[in-house]
DNA sequence: GCAATGTAGGGAAACGTTACCACATGTTCC
DNA sequence: GGAACATGTGGTAACGTTTCCCTACATTGC
């Protein structure tokens, strides 16, 4: 007895035929009373489980949702994973979590894993462009969502934080405590969101009358190494910022890193903001004012505007910005009365 | 044309049988020069990418490798997730990640899960005991492999931060800085991980000879806010302990964090160490004291067992145990030269 | 009394793939 | 010159499930 359970021996237990026990798995169709107790006892004696291969196969269509993130070492995204998982599985989906490593190509890979898993629908959160990605998506007829993608106005629903809503925060708290020398640090050139993050900057900048330079900007990347590279590219300009504006709180964790190494206080000689509240914001070194959105409800609408198009909407695609709010913590102070540091 | 291609399109396209192509894609058997530039073009063609469900029923047994961790926010468990991902990617395999909220019926869900997708082997990332989980993995002879399980030496391979040695390094640390009044916050009675780390606390002091009485320890549950309340609760104490050993890292942060709200310094006043290093380890305030393993190499050497299961090994099970490291940064310091604080 | 409807259940054909067989052609070796 | 082998290809039966189509018996409504 190697070989694994399946539905004709819960049927040859109960003394049925496989459709039966089929009907009653699916709750579609007449069962009587008796049939279905005795399917029951069977399927606790042989400890059946149905086969989702072989359940995929018939219905070409899993109950699995793909959701790939650039990044799940990044909490922004591995909370994000975990509402989605919460969601799925109350809704009776599986949900397979692929990580892109912040490459087009593993997306574009993730995307034909959905299509060949059958998948009932895909969740891609982006920090590209997703220009391999979304093509074959249309291409495989795959329900969809993106998340923070920028660049996809026409192609399928998607969930964004305000294109510049947070920066915009960022610098009107900067200028109100009295910042005028503001820098940017982080983000890739590359990236849809990082993008967005730095027009956001650059208009709020304009707008407030401020100086913006070619220097006033440096993108590196999203993580905190980047962080620490843009701070030292910082320190070496004439005079210091007083406040350093980052693409998001890895980037931040980072600079501030690179500031104390040279003896650079946060907040006193120089302020930083980062961007989508980490959990590890709040305890960084100093705790660190913020920008950010409510995660869950990032998650779970475009969990939700999914499940309505795995349900058969057809409404042209939808757009769904999920609000910025500052959380100004200890990063961040008025600059120093005195002369500049240097 | 609604219809997803498969082999037979490609057959046809091409003017071959789906043998050929069959045989063109697995690589076994002949296939002529002819036939396989005419395939390759009919691939081409069509985008034609194999159905993961009509193979995984046909060969009762899919490329899929299941991962259940007990928390993916947990930057420990993240790291793993993206470790292995990595590697399966390289070996062809595809990973299903399962986050089981650290319960242990979500576990066993993850294991039937496992089964029904014909994976080929299962990762089992766990703070519990497994009771569930296991015999159901041995029920569906499933390629398995333990991570920090310490309750399970003899149902399948695993692998291990060693038992003890932990709390074990971060004691002997502690009382080389001059400590004796240290206790242990943090972890979840019913957790095997957390019970060797306490344990291995209590061993370590009593062989140091220090005093241990019941409120010494303090056991509440992994998260930072767990740890937080674990903080608040040893304030109560008098004489304040000059020392705190957490459990794990957030453990860590939420007791630095309630200390500090109570405007207790840390390593000034008392000094605490976490345990895995987490990323933000190092930038937190002040940079935390912790132990750790090296977790890719956890992570990889669990891929390789698993790997060799999957390949056929019979052996019996093994025990592979990954050496602890004692990192010492800013949250401990000798404890104060001058009267306590309270 | 018989058509319509409701209830209960079975047979068998698919879904897309692979593996076992079969059948061809050569080519090599005694 | 035939046996053995290498090379190349196709037919078809599975894998486990669902679903369409049957059949069969009650009950209801006229």
């Amino acid at each position: 007895m190697s070989h694994r359970t399946t539905i004709r021996d819960v049927a040859r237990a109960a003394g049925v035929s496989t459709t039966t026990v089929s009907r009653y798995l699916n709750k579609a169709g007449y069962v009587g009373a008796e049939a279905q107790g005795r399917i029951e006892e069977a399927i606790r004696g042989t400890g059946y489980a149905p086969s989702i291969m072989a359940r995929g196969l018939k219905a070409l269509r899993s109950n699995l949702v793909v959701l790939i993130v650039p990044d799940i070492c990044n909490p922004f995204y591995s909370k994000m994973a975990k509402t989605v998982q919460r969601m799925a599985l109350s809704r009776g989906f599986g949900v397979v979590l692929l990580d892109s490593d912040e490459r087009a190509d593993k997306e574009a890979e993730g995307v034909l894993f959905a299509a060949q898993m059958y998948a009932a629908g895909i969740m891609l959160a982006s920090i590209n462009s997703c220009a391999h990605a979304v093509p074959l998506i249309r291409e495989q007829r795959l329900a969809a969502v993106g998340l923070s993608s920028y660049d996809l106005p026409e192609a399928f629903d998607i969930v964004t934080v305000h294109k510049q809503g947070g920066t915009n925060l960022a610098v009107r708290h900067l200028v109100e405590l009295g910042h005028r020398q503001i820098v940017f640090a982080g983000g890739r050139p590359s990236s849809g969101i990082a993008t967005g993050r730095r027009e956001g900057f650059e208009r709020q900048m304009r707008r407030e009358g401020l100086p913006l330079t070619d220097e006033s900007i440096y993108e590196t990347g999203f993580s905190q190494e980047d962080g620490y590279r843009a701070g030292v590219r910082f320190l070496a300009l004439d005079p210091l910022p007083t406040a350093i504006c980052c693409a998001n709180d890895l980037n931040a964790f980072g600079v501030i890193n690179a500031l104390n190494d040279r003896g650079i206080r946060v907040p006193e000689d120089v302020s930083v903001t980062g961007m989508d509240d980490v959990p590890y914001a709040s305890i960084a070194k100093p705790r660190l004012t913020t920008v950010t959105n409510d995660g869950a409800l990032f998650a779970e609408k475009a969990f939700e505007m999914l499940m309505d198009r795995i349900g058969g909407c057809t409404a042209p695609p939808r757009h769904f910005e999920v609000p910025n709010v500052l959380i100004p913590r200890e990063s961040t102070a008025p600059p120093r009365a005195g002369a500049p540091i240097r």
